[in-house]
DNA sequence: CGGCGGTCCTGTCAGC
DNA sequence: TGCTGACAGGACCGCC
């Protein structure tokens, strides 16, 4: 589920929640996500305070007193609610935090391929919505580089956050054809994309993020950056631009959206 | 080294 | 209505 706009989203909505709050209870349902959550984390967390909440890429960071700070990781179907008094647990909530006020906040997962760790001290991959991430630096990691600029946008070691919609909606706004090996990119479509990139994710968190099946802000709103996508999803669906349908095509396993006649070679 | 396919899970939806 | 198979926003691992 969650790229970058839908972490951000998240975190933004937690952070009222959470920060500056003592936790009381850590308590974890069930620990085997895609990652063993570590045994010692509840006895770790238990007691402190959440300093403040941060994000890199995908990746939520929740700053403790005293360190041990946690990253959370939402994979493809994790979320957060939080509530004011205790609520009862559901199906697949496998994390329930009860902060000193008596304030609730439950991870659930139900595909389990989200994952809470203690958070690395370096990060890899840049997060695109900070100063290290230029049109230069861009330019870089796609040179000489064969493969398809829609496949190096996903790779998380290089840039941190952009998923499969946004991938294919950046490639969209920079009129640039999906399948083109990255390397053979020109300069002038190198800068597109990266501004491109960043005016996606900024105006997915503006709305909130986007909501397919299950996303939803902590307040259980739903994102509408849905309403607002150029080609993920929409298959045959005239071009919003030239009309022309909409293309899909596989690459690496994953769907690829893009129009063919906007996006040229 | 780099890229691709398979795999981990559960839920949902289209098609029969 | 009910079943089956395909597919889903992620990312690791092994193979070529």
């Amino acid at each position: 589920m969650p790229e970058l706009p839908e972490v951000e989203t998240v975190r933004q909505g937690l952070a009222s929640w959470v920060e500056g709050r003592r936790i009381e209870s850590f308590a974890l349902k069930r620990a085997d996500l895609r990652r063993l959550i570590p045994a010692d984390l509840p006895g770790k967390a238990k007691g402190k305070t959440i300093l403040k909440t941060e994000r890199h890429g995908k990746t939520m960071v929740w700053r403790l007193e005293g360190g041990h700070d946690i990253a959370w990781h939402l994979g493809m179907s994790g979320s957060f609610r939080a509530n004011a008094g205790k609520a009862p647990l559901g199906k697949h909530d496998h994390v329930e935090i009860i902060l000193m006020d008596g304030t609730q906040i439950v991870f659930n997962d139900p595909r389990r391929f989200g994952n809470l760790t203690y958070a690395p001290k370096d990060w890899q991959g840049v997060d695109p919505l900070t100063q290290g991430f230029t049109a230069e630096a861009l330019a870089a990691m796609t040179a000489g580089r064969k493969a398809p600029v829609k496949a190096l946008l996903l790779d998380q070691r290089l840039i941190a956050g952009i998923g499969n919609i946004y991938a294919s909606e950046a490639c969209f706004l920079a009129k640039l054809r999906p399948e083109t090996p990255s390397g053979a990119v020109k300069p002038a479509t190198i800068k597109k994309l990266h501004a491109a990139i960043q005016k996606v994710l900024k105006d997915a968190i503006q709305s909130g993020g986007s909501s397919l099946r299950n996303h939803m802000t902590v307040d259980g709103d739903t994102g509408k950056f849905q309403h607002r996508f150029n080609v993920y999803g929409r298959t045959g669906q005239p071009c919003r631009v030239c009309k022309t349908p909409i293309l899909k095509i596989v690459q690496a396993g994953r769907s690829t959206f893009f129009c063919p006649v906007c996006q040229a070679f």
